[in-house]
This record gives structure tokens, sequence and C-alpha cells, in this order.
DNA sequence: TGGTTTAGTTAGCCTCTGCTAACTATGATA
DNA sequence: TATCATAGTTAGCAGAGGCTAACTAAACCA
């Protein structure tokens, strides 16, 4: 199953408010992202059907292996991508908000070869 | 009207295929981009709508004042954007594919500090 | 003149990913 | 107990932007 750049973005979210929080609930995820209720629950029915997340009884979100690796790979873009457009000027808002943008579309080169650079400096 | 990703990248096509062969048709373009005839004539359509470009009786089409405007900014970005990409390592192929992908969503705050970066190493 | 190729359009389908409206299920409260 | 709030789901709409099939219109050729 493919996952796309939707999917990417709530994995993400789930990451950051897991560990903001411990505990996610799909409400929440709607509040952060500021998506409806129903497109949150249709894309948790895509991700689960992936093996991305697991929700339990309760209606309590997890990650699993392989939606947690996801989620750190591209939070991990985010962060890189950001500290690197601040690097050479960009405000933080902007720098965030570029990064939240191009972090799905990079080639894993690409983004090697800025992680490089941006070690090297 | 505001111009999406899709209808930057058709203008683009437009530019490249304008400075290469000088007259330029929609199949011209379907070729170029990999697109099927249909899609390319209802984003004419709707570039025609917006005021980008002109085709004339013989299904010719070049751009207006607005349409090279926006797509000369697209164009520019894809090239520097590319050359920064392989200035850090990027191979020359990813490079061009990768700032195809990300030359859309950048602010200008963005683009215009990568610019600046490029220029000063 | 009649058939084929070439270019473009029209109609309509599909997927993705937002949305609202309205329902269900559960738990708290008066 | 009856009501209300909270969380999630279901049904169905919208728009962007691909697609194929099938049509039109012009040009070219035997």
């Amino acid at each position: 199953m493919k996952l796309l750049e939707s999917g990417e973005m709530y994995l993400e979210t789930i990451l950051i408010l897991q560990n903001k929080n411990g505990a996610v609930r799909s409400l929440d995820i709607a509040e952060y992202m500021g998506f409806s209720k129903p497109s949150v629950s249709r894309a948790m029915g895509i991700l689960r059907g992936g093996g991305y997340i697991l929700t339990d009884a309760d209606g309590f979100i997890t990650l699993t292996a392989s939606g947690r690796e996801r989620a750190e790979k591209i939070y991990e873009r985010h962060t890189v991508l950001t500290d690197m457009l601040i690097s050479i000027g960009v405000s933080p808002e902007t720098a965030a908000d570029d990064a939240c943008k191009i972090e799905h579309d990079l080639s894993d080169e690409t983004f090697n070869a800025i992680k490089k650079h941006v070690r090297e400096k």
C-alpha cells in the first residue's frame, strides 16, 4: 500500500502529539491539523488498513513499527530542512512552513545531500 | 484567478518549448509532459481563461505578458534550485527532478534566501 | 472525390482529499 | 431515569487533475 503525502502528514502529526501528550485521539489530530473529524476518521482508516497505526477500544491511536519508522523519517526531514532554511536566513516560521511543504517531495538522494551539507557547515 | 501547481507546470513547459522550437502546440506539450491530449486541452482552456496564454487560429499557443512573467518566475526557480542541489552533490538528473517538485511550493522568502546563498558561495 | 492522418475538443470516469450533515455510542450529570 | 456532551463514523458533495473513448475539422494524398 502506497502512502501518499497526506498520509505522511497524519503520521507525522501522530508522532508529534504522542511525544507531546502521550496519548493521541482522532480529535486531537483534527484540532492540531485544522481538519474536520470525518477527514481524520477516514485518514485513520486508511493508515490502519496500511498497517501504520493501531486504534484501541477507547479510540487511542498508536503507531506501529512501520508507522513510527515512516513518521520519524518525515519528522527528521522536517527538522533538518527547517534548520537548514533558518541557517540561510529564512525566518523560523516561514522555514517551518516551507519545510512542511517540501519534506514529502524530496528524493532520498537530495535529502541526504542537504543533511550532509548542513552538518559540514 | 488563482493558478495552481499544475497550471504553473504547463506554463513552464510552454516557455521551455517556445524557447526551444519557437512555435508551441497542445500536442507538443502533451508529448513533452507525458500527458494525454484531453488533459492538455483542458489545461489550456483554464490558462486561456486566466489570461495566461493565447491560441491563434492554427492552434499555436503563445504566452501573454502575465503568462510569460509567471512562467519565467517558475523557470528561474527551477534553474536556481537545480544548480543549488547540484552544487551540494546531487546528481544532475535527480536535482532537476526534485527542483521540479519543490519549485512551486517555496515561499518567496525562502527562494530568495536560497538564491542569495547560492550567489555568495 | 474519397479515405486517412493529424490536432483538438467533448463527455464522462477515476482517485485523492478536503468538506457538511447526520447518525451512533458512551459516559456524565441533573 | 432522562438528557446532554463527547468522540467517532457514515453518507455523500466538491474540486483538482489525471485518464479513455469518441467526435469534429482540416489537410493531405491516391
